[in-house]
DNA sequence: GTCAACGATTCCAGATTATGCAATGAGTTT
DNA sequence: AAACTCATTGCATAATCTGGAATCGTTGAC
């Protein structure tokens, strides 16, 4: 196929554009995939004329590609002659791709670029079976002392991380550890933050966490400290993995900082887009 | 391209047989369609010359498929000369599929309501390309997770979930993969449950899955866990999609429980009413 | 009921790419 | 250092892909 000089027209208003052609690769397969990369990023199903015009090709060619698809499973035909939509293939794929995505790994391959660029020292967290589980460490250039390893598990509600797992797993998986905290809290007279008193307070909590896109805490956790955390959030929106950066300075986790802006914005890239 | 003369060699033991080349279609697409598709059904990443073994090609040709696939973002390698696996543009082509189903949006959104209802694991799953398939599920406390993950596929005559399908979808649909379940129970000398022999019994256990209005299995399927599923039927009277609850007491499944009447309740809450 | 318009689908001659084997490059093991 | 393995690229040849035109099917206006 020659380099298609037919001007890039866009039905749905998207802005990627196309991909060049690849190199070592095949020419009709690049056209091929660019059917299907342009079928997906519109609202539903479509005509053979729209999708045609959407992608700057003859109708034939963008017909015969259809018919590799559908033949696939990756799209399918409502009736004959009817629009085209992206079928069952197409989600099984995409299933297969969400399910062996490794989140923690893909966050902790470019983690240190967020401990460089905010100067802070960063934490990186799974839900393991006593809770939130240190995975990673990045100590950054402001030098601080903790007694957190790797392999130390966080508290649910008194916890930046914690409390983005709260918010951000079901309750079926973090009930059994809300319930203990608070139990240790009553025994001890001790109110934890801002969880306030009991589980409903706990689920308030929980849910301005939610509203807000991430959670703080300030120096009264570790005397000194100030953290943050955001959740890196999978195709269901509960949280596979939490991202912390601990410093000194309160103004660090004041809302529109720009370590809280780094923080969240990293935390987006690394998240499933665009969840149900 | 020419008929590819080399016998299909499974790497991972998937059943579905290559598709034939497409009526209408491009050969080279046909092609490395197939190569996506053996890789979404592989366990996780894999060498080139791994893949090309189970995809019957050369080598070389595997290579210029997979590097327009890594230009559109539907494939990535883990280093130059590395290992290859699905990328974020698969990921992206699945929701996209996904968020379109309708049925599965409604479901979904209210899904934990049904688990929190009843203290069981959901299942959510629609037909894909290998039968029923796993898009969403909602684990239950101290829910032992087993090998059920997103993009999982289930059994079609021994599953909960597989013998909903196998009832409220039109026999094209799930013969081919009825006689391949009954083959390889004839083969290994075991009777699929309640299916008893052959196409007959399998039809009967439809019957009376059609007349329960759910399917149930006892812990014979999987070892200590019962499960219990309805249909989410549209205008046609068709699956759309299968919820299943899955729990380790065998009172949940047994006629009139709590669970069954709020599973079935749940399901004919977001199907199409007065189908037919 | 007829006819025009529109969109999907198929045909076909010519243009162009895809192909498989061999060669090459890179990394690992002995 | 040599051998081996796997990924990548070159190249002559085989084979397909292509775009415009023709055809088919459906729908709506009259």
């Amino acid at each position: 196929m020659t380099a298609d000089p037919t001007p890039h027209v866009e039905v749905s208003g998207n802005v990627t554009g196309r991909p060049r052609e690849t190199a070592g690769g095949i020419q009709s397969l690049d056209a091929a995939l660019w059917v299907l990369t342009t079928m997906a990023r519109l609202d539903g199903a479509v005509g053979l004329s729209d999708l045609a015009r959407a992608c700057g090709m003859p109708a034939s060619k963008t017909h015969r590609y259809l018919a590799s698809f559908i033949n696939a499973g990756l799209v399918r035909q409502n009736g004959r002659s009817g629009t085209y939509d992206l079928g069952p293939g197409a989600i099984e794929i995409g299933l297969a791709a969400i399910n062996r995505h490794d989140f923690v790994n893909s966050v902790a391959d470019r983690f240190s670029e967020l401990t460089e660029e905010t100067g802070l020292t960063g934490l990186l967290c799974v839900w393991g079976n006593s809770g939130p589980t240190v995975v990673r460490w990045i100590r950054a250039a402001n030098f601080i002392v903790t007694s957190l390893g790797l392999g130390s598990t966080l508290p649910l509600l008194s916890s930046a991380t914690g409390r983005v797992f709260f918010a951000w797993l079901p309750e079926t998986i973090t009930e059994k550890l809300m319930h203990e905290e608070l139990k240790r809290a009553r025994a001890s007279g001790r109110v934890i933050g801002e969880a306030g008193s009991g589980v409903k307070g706990a689920r308030a909590l929980a849910a301005r966490v939610r509203e807000a896109g991430y959670a703080t805490v300030d120096g009264r956790f570790i005397p000194g400290l100030v953290a943050a955390s955001a959740p890196i959030l999978d195709w269901q929106d509960e949280a596979q993995a939490v991202v912390t950066l601990i410093g000194t300075n309160p103004k660090d986790i004041e809302p529109g900082s720009p370590a809280i802006a780094a923080l969240t914005r990293f935390c987006a890239e690394h998240s499933v887009p665009d969840r149900g």
